[in-house]
DNA sequence: ACAACCTTGACACAGGCATGGTAAGGTCTG
DNA sequence: CAGACCTTACCATGCCTGTGTCAAGGTTGT
């Protein structure tokens, strides 16, 4: 059968023109980012297309820095709705607290958020924790409030 | 000073609270995941919106079987648009090429589209609103992630 | 003042990643 | 058929991750 490979090369030949080396071909199939098919005797046949996903993911990782894991991650994340939400609403609590929310009134709002979370993760801890930085001072600052994080200007 | 911590937490009262070691926490904040306040004197001060990211993100390890390199590369995704756009169109090559379109036209095509996206990307800098990921102001698609996007635009 | 807390820094270690190499054995082609 | 190519499987290496622990030294509340 020579007729398969039409439009496709070999594993050393794909090396030699994405610039990876065979051996890492190979890896890279193991972990699931490019996926050859196969001739009939088992040989990997590398088509246009994976070529071309060879050649971009290698810019993703010489010129973004990635590497393989992450790249698998956001292949993963593609498939895989629930989690791709979880990981959004985790970022979504991350970076920016909105600017106009009050820091005190988000706060807030966060913490009673939060308390389900305290109560609920228990409080078999209470006494050995000593918590001895807690809010016992409710008095103004005339400055702002605890949190300088926020300018809230 | 006994007045600036108000409503927070130090870093083994945190520990207790979230499930993470202060080793691990102070690892975590190492790693840029989460980044508590400072009292004056250095003492992490953890306030709610912390301690509920450290409760989520240890929900993303455990139920999900992320490790901290994942969130943590989510969490550039969401700031660094470049990269989050190359990454796209890495994906959109990725499942479903249409079987029914010859691998060289997609090809073609997919070359053409990654050179729009260079382009795009190399005067990038000056734009305005770098779309975020929960940025669903007038969201026309439902649910649509950093990874998500590339349908074909 | 003293215990209990906090800080940074370091050593350690298991496991995973990214690579290369090598060996034993099929496949293809001149 | 022989040589060049492919396959899988294993061993090795260097670095990174996740985690603990220990040390020397500030901070804090009673």
């Amino acid at each position: 059968m020579q007729a398969e490979n039409v439009d496709a090369l070999t594993i050393n030949e794909a090396a030699a023109t994405t610039g990876w080396s065979a051996r890492m071909l190979r890896y890279i199939e193991s972990i699931g980012l490019v996926e050859p098919r196969r001739s009939g005797s088992g040989y990997r046949l590398y088509g246009p297309e994976e070529l071309q996903r060879l050649s971009s993911l290698r810019e993703l990782l010489d010129e973004r820095g990635l590497d393989l894991g992450e790249v698998g991650f956001a292949l993963r994340l593609k498939r895989d709705a629930p989690t791709r939400e979880a990981i959004d609403s985790w970022l979504a609590a991350q970076p920016a607290r909105p600017e106009h929310v009050s820091a005190a009134d988000w706060l807030r709002f966060e913490q009673e958020k939060h308390q389900r979370l305290l109560a609920a993760a228990g409080e078999r801890s209470s006494g050995s924790a000593t918590p001895q930085l807690e809010d016992r001072s409710q008095g103004q600052s005339p400055t702002k409030s605890a949190i300088e994080t926020t300018e809230t200007a």
